[in-house]
RNA sequence: GCGGGCGUGGCGGAACCGGUAGACGCAACGGACUUAAAAUCCGUAGGGCAUCGCUCGUGUGGGUUCGAGUCCCACCGCCCGCACCA
């Protein structure tokens, strides 16, 4: 038979247009069925995607088609990510407005995005600078801002002092401001904060609950989050004008071994001693340089400075401690001052050996000879548990009962009239800054006034819309100079007042978009549908956002129900976070990058430039990206093999966790078994029945065969997606489409008979379906040569016969001492004595035991025998 | 620096809860079909020794166990995040 080749070219475009037409993919909120919501990490409109940016809408797509035929009313929308700094950079280095460079953006990206085949509601797109959609996120401002969640004071930026300008942190390259190389500087404004530490406990304890959540983002998180339990110790200092001075600890077990106290370089404390100290004031000058970004402060030299202040041992009365300023320490997290145990703690090891300070050790691991002399001579810290020594009263308590030691006993001491310690919980995560300089984001609706101080705007008066008439000639927040928008009068007293001119953090934006996709189309938030919708059931994005955009999204969320906008606290259900696509870099003998079609691969494995013999450099796979030009436009794959190819491709081999390398071969081979596929549901339809034909009486062994595996795959291929492990799914297709090909070649030798006939056609109906969440447009083609009524996309997914799943008879794999010598086949339903009697019977084994007697037989239930000798 | 993850044939990877390591695919090689090519179909295939078979083998080194890719300890390499990139 001349079959037809499958032509995605003609095909795709077809089924994309049917449907469009027929709206199928639009979700309704009245519908009765049960609830769906898959949804993808919306993207960042940056210009033209490539086939990388495809591979989580696509994963998220198989489930969205899949779920639909499970019977469930999915909602799978899609919008941008659309404020941020790009826009803004693009407007000054090309001179376009920022609102006009998104659009194109969008407009571009989502002609792309529609390519793929993707089953989603495009009648709920959104993008987050659409004044509707700023408009509700100024309202829920307001709002948290009278529940008290929203806060303002001054916190340090990154700041320029040659352009005059607030630096995000990858503008700060080595210390040094991107544009003007001018070293950074740490700088105090005063901004608006959400008080994300309000919910501290309940985003960590909920994160039990998220079982559905990767393990590794669960930790991720709870360590951000970081509830430490300690002690907060007052201690007597030396100086008339700051008597004491309050440090935070989790190690008051340590205390004895207490070589110095540390205080930030911007701590009360600090300031005050360098008053008198030009050297001193000199060090915390050179503290502030630099950017503000945890990862530069952690990575530069620990360095220290003696204020001379003594600090008094708060359990040994004439013992002083000197204070430093230091330039690790940071004011935000605990009391911004520490007291340093050298032996016990790595950093304050390295700053002990630095400035030649006493390190004595008073814990003894487990295990350990107890050391001569309480000096500690060793370079590694002690950090883990043990036993106190060198210590008066908590010699021979363990490290948690020495830390219960000394707090009660520095509970009952007092200090000035207080108690010196106090048991406190303390976390690492800080609120959440959401002041921005800059021009391109959800201006912040409040109003300075200078009698009434800063006043929310009124409800009635919202939103604030951005000026478009804004100039980017300048370094910058364009809003700062723009004196019409900025004057207002205050809506209190109607007296002079400015605007706000800090516009909010982006990810404020992405923290509740999944509950406006819920709500209807005019922007506001419809509390009915935000709860249906909620949580969404399965969220598919990047591990790079395991820790911010998640914890920011799931903090909104319990703002907004604690504000009564909504009933649900935790956004996300189910987490997955895929890998990227990465593509071999190429360049040419001058350095310069080369895209992959401007590539030719030479049989003996060089590579040289397309229609001609200069050599190209090979470098390894990387993440696409513009600049390398590794990308590959899906504009090319879908006109060369079609989407659903690529769909195929992407969902693959690798795992959808780990980073998956593209290449040429591999859509090569996803295109032959889209054809194969084709082919063997063509071959079916010519030798297996008619649809709808009636389930013969019998089965013989052939057709059983072919059936066990139909309904083992439907099985299969339904727990894989249900656990997002694409790339299982496709092999066991893979194996399936093997085991049909043998089936279908023993039909074609000759008639088959009735049962092989109607298992040919069952066998055929149920690849389909199985692989149509991954190839939907294939899927459609196949549907109408199986002549079904209506679109496969709308089908239900097979009905698998559990009879058919289970085997009768099983091999057993027996080991003897622990390796496999033998293999035993056995009624599945054998009992232990029967296995055994079985296993000791059987020749391999006897040849193998050489005689030996058995001393042992461990049999696990369907998976090994153990015979021990 | 701190937190998290990953590492299995030539390549991508599979292996449920500690139970046959290498499923499935790619590349390769051999064969069939063809005037030829493409396409397709069939077959071979971790290393070593080699006659059934034996032996080594999941980044490295130790350990627990009847049994370890899987659990524990130490180390090496790579990747992600670190609060103003999104």
């Amino acid at each position: 038979m001349a079959t037809e080749r499958y032509n995605p070219r003609e095909t795709e475009p077809r089924w994309q247009r049917v449907w469009a037409d027929r709206e199928i993919f639009r979700t309704r909120n009245d519908d009765p069925r049960p609830k769906y919501y898959v949804l993808e990490m919306f993207p960042y409109p940056s210009g033209r995607i490539h086939i990388g940016h495809g591979r989580n809408y696509v994963m998220g797509d198989v489930v969205a088609r899949f779920k639909r035929m499970k019977g469930f009313n999915v909602l799978h929308p899609m919008g941008w990510d659309a404020f941020g700094l790009p826009a803004e950079n693009a407007a000054i280095e090309r001179g376009i407005h920022p609102k006009t460079w998104t659009y194109e953006n969008i407009a571009a990206m989502k002609e792309q995005l529609k390519l793929l085949g993707l089953s989603l509601d495009w009648n709920r797109e959104v993008a987050t600078c659409d004044p509707d959609y700023y408009a509700e996120q100024q309202r829920l401002f307001v709002d948290l801002f009278e529940k008290g969640l929203v806060y303002r004071r001054e916190s340090e930026v990154n700041w320029d002092p040659v352009d005059n300008t607030v630096l995000a942190n990858e503008q700060v390259i080595d210390g040094r401001g991107w544009r003007s190389g001018a070293v950074v500087e740490r700088k105090k404004l005063a901004q608006w904060f959400f008080r994300i530490t309000h919910f501290a406990d309940d985003l960590l304890s909920a994160l039990d609950e998220l079982d559905r959540w990767p393990d590794k983002v669960r930790l991720m998180q709870r360590n951000w989050i970081g509830r430490s339990e300690g002690l907060e110790v007052r201690f007597r200092l030396s100086s008339p004008d700051f008597p004491s001075l309050k440090v935070y600890t989790t190690r008051p077990d340590t205390l004895y071994g207490a070589s110095f106290l540390a205080v930030a370089a911007d701590h009360p404390l600090a300031r005050l001693a360098s008053a008198g100290n030009a050297e001193l004031g000199a060090f915390i000058e050179e503290c502030k340089r630099g950017g503000t970004s945890a990862e530069e402060i952690e990575t530069m030299e620990k360095k220290g400075f003696d204020t001379g202040i003594k600090a008094e041992h708060p359990l040994v009365p004439g013992w002083f401690l000197p204070v430093y300023v230091a330039n690790f320490i940071l004011l935000d997290y605990g009391t911004g001052a520490i007291f340093g145990c050298p032996a016990h703690d790595q950093r304050d090891l390295d700053f002990a050996r630095k400035y030649g300070l006493p390190v004595k050790q008073v814990v003894l691991p487990d295990g350990a000879a107890m050391p001569g002399d309480a000096a500690f001579e060793g370079d590694v810290a002690l950090d883990g548990d043990g036993r106190l020594i060198h210590s008066d009263f908590l010699d021979g308590l363990t490290v948690a009962e020495a830390k219960d030691a000394v707090a009660a006993r520095l509970e009952s001491q007092t200090l000035d009239g207080a108690p010196q310690g106090e048991r406190k919980v303390n976390f690492r995560l800080r609120d959440w800054g959401i002041s921005r300089q800059r021009y391109w984001g959800c201006p912040i609706p409040v109003i300075h006034c200078q009698s009434c101080g800063p006043v929310p705007v009124p409800q009635a008066e919202l939103p604030v819309l951005l000026p478009d008439d804004v100039s980017f000639d300048r370094p910058g927040n364009p809003l700062d100079r723009h004196t019409a928008w900025r004057s207002v009068a205050c809506p209190r007293c109607g007296g002079p007042a400015r605007r706000e001119t800090d516009t909010m953090d982006t990810f404020v934006d992405s923290s509740w978009y999944f509950a406006r996709f819920a709500s209807g189309p005019d922007g506001a938030l419809d509390r009915a549908a935000v709860d249906h919708w909620l949580p969404v059931d399965q969220y598919i994005g990047g591990i790079e956002h395991a820790i911010l955009h998640l914890l920011y999204a799931r903090f909104f969320t319990r703002a907004l129900e604690s504000c009564g906008r909504i009933s649900v606290k935790e956004p996300f259900a189910g987490l997955f976070t895929q890998g990227m696509i990465v593509h071999e870099t190429y360049k040419d003998v001058n350095g310069k990058w080369l895209f992959p079609e401007e590539v030719e691969k030479r049989a003996d494995g060089s590579a040289v430039r397309r229609g001609t013999d200069e050599p190209v450099t090979v470098g390894p796979p990387e993440k696409m990206s513009k600049s390398k030009r590794n990308v590959v436009p899906p504009e090319v794959v879908a006109d060369t093999y079609g989407v659903d190819c690529a769909r195929w491709f992407m969902l693959s081999d690798t795992p959808p966790e780990r980073d998956s390398e593209w290449t040429e071969a591999g859509i090569e081979g996803a295109w032959r078994f889209a054809q194969r596929l084709f082919r063997q549901i063509n071959e079916a339809i010519e030798l297996g029945a008619p649809a709808g034909a009636a389930l013969p009486e019998r089965f013989g062994p052939e057709s059983t065969a072919l059936r066990r595996a139909a309904h083992r795959l439907a099985a299969d291929v339904e727990a894989d997606i249900e656990r997002l492990r694409f790339n299982v799914a496709v092999a066991r297709v893979h194996a399936f489409a093997n085991a049909f090909g043998e089936a279908l070649a023993a039909a074609r030798s000759g008639t088959p008979a009735a049962d092989l006939a109607f298992a040919l056609r069952e066998a055929a109906e149920f690849l389909v379906a199985v692989v149509a969440p991954m190839v939907p447009h294939l899927a459609e083609e196949c549907g109408v040569l199986l002549g079904r009524d209506g679109l496969v996309a709308e089908a239900a997914w097979p009905i698998v016969d559990p009879a058919l799943l289970v085997a009768d008879e099983i091999v057993l794999p027996v080991q003897i001492n622990g390796k496999k010598r033998a293999e035993l086949t056995i009624a599945a339903g054998a009992s232990q004595a029967e296995i055994e009697a079985a296993t000791l019977a059987d020749e391999t084994v006897l040849r193998a035991l050489e005689g030996r007697l058995p001393k042992k037989i461990i049999v696990v239930p369907k998976r090994i025998v153990n015979v021990v000798v």
